[in-house]
DNA sequence: CGATAGATTGATACTGCTCAATATGGGTGG
DNA sequence: CCACCCATATTGAGCAGTATCAATCTATCG
């Protein structure tokens, strides 16, 4: 809470704002929009599949994950989200939460009431299209998982979701990809893969042993983005951003 | 070009007038978009992942399906798709296309420029939340295919996606799930789920064996709904249907 | 200093892949 | 109506990539 409570719509609006231009009227009817601030520890449920929510959240500090379990409870993440993101936009439209949403650093983020949400989005053209275009996007991105998940090898596979994390980390002003610190462990990494902890182990040492990553003090960090680019075969299009 | 025009956007319209009521303006409104009806064979490609769109397709008859592409040829099928479907909706808001349709059957099916149908959900705010919503149970489908194919074993896998295919027919009204062919090949069903034709076509026998399904005269057929989703552990809430 | 979460390593098992051969069924041309 | 052809299904044998299970190790933190 003790985060200037005036710009604290500043991550979103840059992130839509890169999607559609908005006017200050757009800027100043999101800003207004009523909202709580909240912080979490890492591993904690913001959302759970099954429940009825009526507001979304918008990450402002930390990584958050989403993800669905089968009935034997096997764990598949589906996407890992950054500062800026929306994380749940669809219970703008949706009663019922088809998969959870949980930290994995601390994390702060904003919660605000759908329904206001929807209100502005009716209000500000601007806003609804960059939402709808937010909506797209993550679309693709899931398809690209499904690709990812479903053909390529357990060592592409890594690389690419991890030039993925790196890439949007770059494009959303976070820092430069050989620089930061890989916030996910490599139990996440398997679930967000479709891989077993030890296999990624594995994987992941191999290509520190190549130089492609290196251990950074509490996490793997990207040694060489462009080598590691090449593992996954790496093609940004799918993102679909602007830049 | 034999399909009476005046209903060319029928499937459709009772496609999103279950995810938002339209009214009669609506209605009026998506009737007179500016539209052309083709009409294909089967394995033809609608739209080639890296290619420029200006429009929307919209398939009217047959069955078709959204694919990508690894960069050492490997195909992914992301989603199938039945009459009424749009298939490229993001279109509407990106120039560049980030995966191909191709048909999987004969298929007839409407092209709409992008930028009317733009207009239209700019004009109606009720086929545009109709639209986003489409968009939203869309990335929530993808959702559950990285789940299946990250984390369900081959006989899991095929049911989860026969038995979402099925039902989503039944939902659209064509048909019931037990009479259905699928009219997808072995083939088709292992790109779809991540696994060879080979070990596709072993599985499938053994739920041949054991009476969940059945052999149709082209096609593999559904003998047993409740077995086949017991099988999947299939719970519809993903999709989102207001049925 | 002990506790704890996560990383690491080894040994072994298994699911699903590969390659290759053969079968089948529906469509075609004569 | 037949002979042939194609796409797809089917079957077999052997292999490979990952999973499993089970220790052990290592940081970090109160």
């Amino acid at each position: 809470m003790s985060v200037s409570e005036n710009d604290a719509f500043d991550g979103v609006l840059r992130k839509i704002d890169r999607l559609v231009a908005l006017d200050d009227c757009d800027r100043d009817a999101v800003r207004a929009l009523p909202h709580a601030l909240f912080s979490s520890g890492a591993d904690e449920y913001l959302v759970r599949e099954g429940q009825r929510e009526t507001s979304c959240c918008i990450l402002r500090s930390g990584f958050a994950c989403r993800q669905k379990r089968t009935d034997n409870g096997a764990r598949q993440i589906v996407s890992f989200h950054i500062p800026g993101d929306i994380l749940d936009l669809q219970n703008l439209l949706f009663a019922l939460a088809d998969h959870s949403i949980q930290t994995i650093t601390d994390a702060t983020y904003l919660v605000v009431p759908a329904e206001d949400l929807k209100r502005v989005a009716n209000l500000r053209p601007n806003v609804a299209e960059a939402l709808w275009r937010d909506t797209f996007i993550d679309a693709s991105v899931f398809r690209e998982w499904v690709l990812n998940v479903g053909r390529r090898d357990a060592r592409a596979r890594i690389a690419h979701m991890l030039c993925e994390f790196a890439i949007r980390c770059e494009q959303a002003g976070l820092g430069d990809a050989e620089t930061l610190a890989l916030p996910m462990t490599a139990e996440q990494i398997g679930d967000a893969t479709g891989l077993t902890r030890v296999h990624v182990n594995r994987t992941l040492a191999s290509l520190v042993a190549e130089d492609v990553l290196a251990y950074g003090q509490p996490a793997v960090r990207i040694a060489r983005l462009g080598r590691l680019r090449r593992i996954a075969r790496f093609d940004a299009t799918y993102l679909h951003a602007a830049a």
